[in-house]
DNA sequence: CTTTTATGAATGAAGG
DNA sequence: CCTTCATTCATAAAAG
């Protein structure tokens, strides 16, 4: 396969001491992620339709068995295409928090880059991780106000809170779009357990 | 197996101008071929085993070319999950992401209008479905260069690009849209491209 | 080691 | 067109 010779060829590179090491740039790092997804679905995909088969009429012949097991194949599949993501370092989380805190929330992109800049001094960071995570704080700390405003207030609920329990509620606020499918499948929709099910499926 | 994020930290060596890359040693490269091509194989038998039953009896119920066409149908027969919001098929996201290339950005009126009518072929969509998305990939490719471009280049690691040609590879075709469990029949059958790679990778 | 939770990232849609 | 919000997915970290 040409695509490891081409690689070979061009992502030699010269580092420090003259010593040639293959690299991969992110692009590559994800294109083979999807390759092997690729791969993955589809031997679920006939995996799935064998059983169906299998199932519909006895023929217990041909075992998967095997195939099953191979251990290359077993649990390792999917974690292969893992992929890598950013973690803030402490440091970096503090200052995110205060300026979250103090700030006034809205980080243009200028207010962007130059916390990025001062973050990079604690760790590895980029202007989209920084974007990122004030716009995930943002929706999450709004979400979480939803759970406590509709109750009435005085009373104790206290705020801080954290009940881990009522955050994952399905806010069912299921304004079907054009697409949504036949109304048969809402009703999976509703059970959340369910929904959870299907996730882990895919 | 393998974590990229040890791989992550392991292997991130600064190259030259200060840019950390992505290193891969000889071994994980070897480990990562084995892995793709026990897929492979894993496919090919698989395959072969469904022609087998499929030819053995017309189970006109099941047909292989439900599942394989079908985008909407997952992997492990489970049923579409209605969602809330528009989700194009692979499918529409080739199409979608060709148009994009080539065409020149801008979808007027008129061509929405087409664009949304070769594409209902493949699955639910709408014109606004189909204006939103050049309205985001637009927006979200140009962010991302702008997060980029500070960059002052310098040692252009690697491979990558740089086809002569134009920037639109650049773009992003990059790393993108992969999120959605990648309905594998369809890239399957798509992308010969990958699809050859993949095979020659033993 | 397996399950659960927390959270980084991706993306359709809405606002301005 | 650009920015922001909402929702979802995947995974690192934590819990069991």
């Amino acid at each position: 396969m040409m695509e490891w010779n081409k690689l070979e060829q061009l992502n030699h590179q010269n580092v420090g001491g003259g010593i040639y090491v293959k690299v991969m740039t992110d692009e590559q790092m994800e294109l083979l992620r999807r390759q092997i997804s690729v791969y993955a679905t589809i031997c679920e995909q006939l995996v799935e339709m064998h059983k169906a088969f299998a199932a519909q009429q006895h023929l217990a012949g041909m075992r998967l068995g095997n195939l099953y097991c191979d251990p290359l194949v077993t649990a390792a599949g999917h974690k292969i295409t893992a992929r890598q993501r950013w973690t803030p370092t402490s440091v970096q989380l503090q200052i995110l928090e205060r300026i979250f805190n103090e700030g006034i929330g809205t980080p243009d992109k200028q207010k962007t880059k130059e916390i990025t800049a001062e973050l990079s001094q604690h760790g590895q960071i980029s202007e989209t991780n920084v974007y990122n995570w004030f716009q995930n704080r943002r929706a999450r700390s709004k979400r979480k106000q939803l759970f406590v405003a509709p109750n009435n207030g005085e009373s104790e609920v206290e705020a801080e809170d954290e009940s881990p329990k009522e955050k994952n509620t399905k806010l069912e606020s299921t304004k079907s779009q054009e697409n949504t499918a036949p109304s048969a499948e809402n009703l999976y929709f509703q059970d959340p357990e369910i929904t959870a099910e299907m996730h882990c499926v895919d």
